[in-house]
DNA sequence: TCAAGTTTTCAAATATTCTTGAAATCAATG
DNA sequence: CATTGATTTCAAGAATATTTGAAAACTTGA
């Protein structure tokens, strides 16, 4: 977390502050009637979006959802402030918050004088996709490629096949196995230690154009 | 979904446990019971991962199996062929291609003398990976960072927010805009048009290794 | 160690997405 | 233009995935 998040905070209780006594602040986007600014309607509307996106791409709705919160808020959070603002369960919130720490992109910090948990997200967009990249190609991708190493081995064996089919097939696996290896290692070149690396490949490709 | 787990595919027998007729439990073969040799087996495997990889990334699976039979077996294949081979109807197999064909990832092709349409699966695997993000890029990208657009002009407007409060959030928003707009327009360049585009950038960045 | 505050777990309930199957539609042929 | 064969549609059913809620398990402070 080099590029640690400003955190603005302006609340009642200041990390520095006092042990909020009850998390009872005034509910944000709960139940009780709210009126809302145009700001915060503004990050309603960023984490609906955000979280269609992700819905797309198989992230479960609520976890983007919790990310983008995290994400435009730009503040730790305690769960409690999460639950009551996206009206939903504990567990869930529980659940999410682990699955976005896995991932890297959200943090837990403890603040002083409170036995909460608070949480907050990578601020910076460029680290906040490497570990989105790199945390699906640890999940996805090396377990394919390794299912295409067995895959190959299965069709080795045989030796009914004809000998033309199976060069057909063996190419057409090494042609996806080398394509998709050669991304893996890209990735662990340009995303495979936090910092800088997806912009420096991405202003690399640009200068190409 | 996405946390790795066991995925059970097979679903019992009826509901009232009737013997399913001619359903002997068999993996993703044909429904007559042919003894399969190492290379089809190969095949199911690949299919079996390829979907499994399809739907972790949001994809339903009967897509990324049609797909993945397409393209492993590498030839021109009729509806009947893949709802047998793979054991799923005909409405499943109808969409499914008409999903892949919108993609542009397969092709239809009509054999002379022969009433049915036949299926092709691009076999260049750059320019399958091409295709399929640029598709993914039409269909979340664009509309995101059009939404993004629309959640700034949101913030604008307000008047009561302070002034630090909304510096920080319209930068937040733009921070996020402006590396989602950048990857779009490099794509444009990359994949914009079929080809190699994708092949070259992967070896140009591969060559600063 | 206890007690109070917090978080995690997980079976059950809910919601979402996918598949089926048969009728409707379409297309080629005689 | 009727017939036959093939494809598409789409509501209902099935399968999956997600969320809840409350009990269990932590943690911390005294």
């Amino acid at each position: 977390m080099s590029t640690a998040a400003p955190t603005p905070r302006e609340s009642s209780s200041g990390p520095d502050g006092l042990p909020s006594a009850l998390g009872h602040e005034m509910p944000i986007g709960g139940s009780s009637a709210v009126k809302k600014d145009g700001l915060e309607h503004s990050r309603d509307t960023f984490i609906t979006h955000w979280a269609e996106m992700g819905s797309s791409w198989g992230v479960p709705r609520s976890v983007a959802e919790v990310h983008a919160l995290l994400f435009i808020e730009g503040r730790a959070m305690c769960a409690d402030e999460i639950m009551d603002r996206l009206q939903v369960s504990r567990g869930s919130v529980s659940m999410t918050l682990r699955t976005l720490a896995d991932w890297g992109i959200v943090t837990k910090t403890r603040l002083r004088g409170d036995r909460k948990e608070y949480f907050e997200a990578e601020q910076d967009v460029w680290n906040l996709l490497s570990l989105i990249v790199r945390a699906r190609k640890r999940r996805e991708l090396e377990p394919l490629l390794a299912a295409l190493d067995d895959t190959r081995q299965a069709a080795v064996g045989d030796t009914t096949a004809s000998a033309a089919e199976m060069k057909n097939h063996l190419a057409r696996l090494d042609s996806m196995h080398d394509a998709l290896r050669r991304l893996d290692r890209l990735s662990d070149r340009f995303i495979g230690r936090g910092g800088k690396g997806l912009d420096v490949a991405v202003r690399l490709l640009s200068s190409f154009l």
